[in-house]
DNA sequence: GCCAACGTTGGC
DNA sequence: GCCAACGTTGGC
């Protein structure tokens, strides 16, 4: 089993939503790497940390579960979405997506600024300044620490 | 709103 | 295959 961080702006999608669909196709990326992880390396059954940028504060507001392994991204298809992809090939879709659902929000979100200074935490792929993936892998004592020492 | 860091595109 | 130009992400 495994453990991710996923990230999502939130006053685009936040656990609040999630909380309110129960489940949700985590559509939308557009980036290889962070489809290669979902395609590739998430199983059904990992937890992920939900995180909030462009937010006050930018930090993991919850937990979230994948309840569903890659699949076809349909709105790579669909003309009037964001992320239409024009380039994609209906047999041979380009973009995948998995589904989580929602588990848990914690009472305090575990803010950014507190996992950069938590020693604890070192090697966090979040804490890097520029680190724009929106998928990321988490060990599973950082995952542990932050849900269980640092969250409420 | 600014801007640094990063990914992608496209000319050569 | 290099790299400049461009667009986007995301912290501040």
């Amino acid at each position: 089993m495994r453990y991710w961080l996923l990230k999502s702006e939130g006053d685009c999608y936040s656990i609040d939503d999630l909380k309110k669909d129960t489940k949700t196709s985590w559509s939308g990326i557009r980036n290889y790497q962070a489809r290669n992880f979902m395609r590739d390396d998430m199983k059904k059954g990992d937890l992920a940390l939900f995180y909030h940028s462009n937010s006050k504060p930018n930090g993991v507001y919850g937990i979230a579960k994948i309840v569903a392994e890659a699949h076809s991204d349909e709105t790579q298809f669909d003309k009037k979405d964001d992320h239409y992809d024009a380039t994609s090939d209906k047999n041979n879709p380009r973009w995948m997506c998995v589904d989580v659902a929602f588990v848990k929000k914690f009472k305090e979100p575990v803010s950014l600024e507190e996992i950069k200074h938590d020693p604890h935490l070192e090697g966090m792929m979040v804490r890097q300044t520029g680190s724009r993936l929106s998928v990321q892998p988490v060990s599973e004592k950082h995952f542990n620490y932050i849900v269980k020492e640092l969250a409420q």
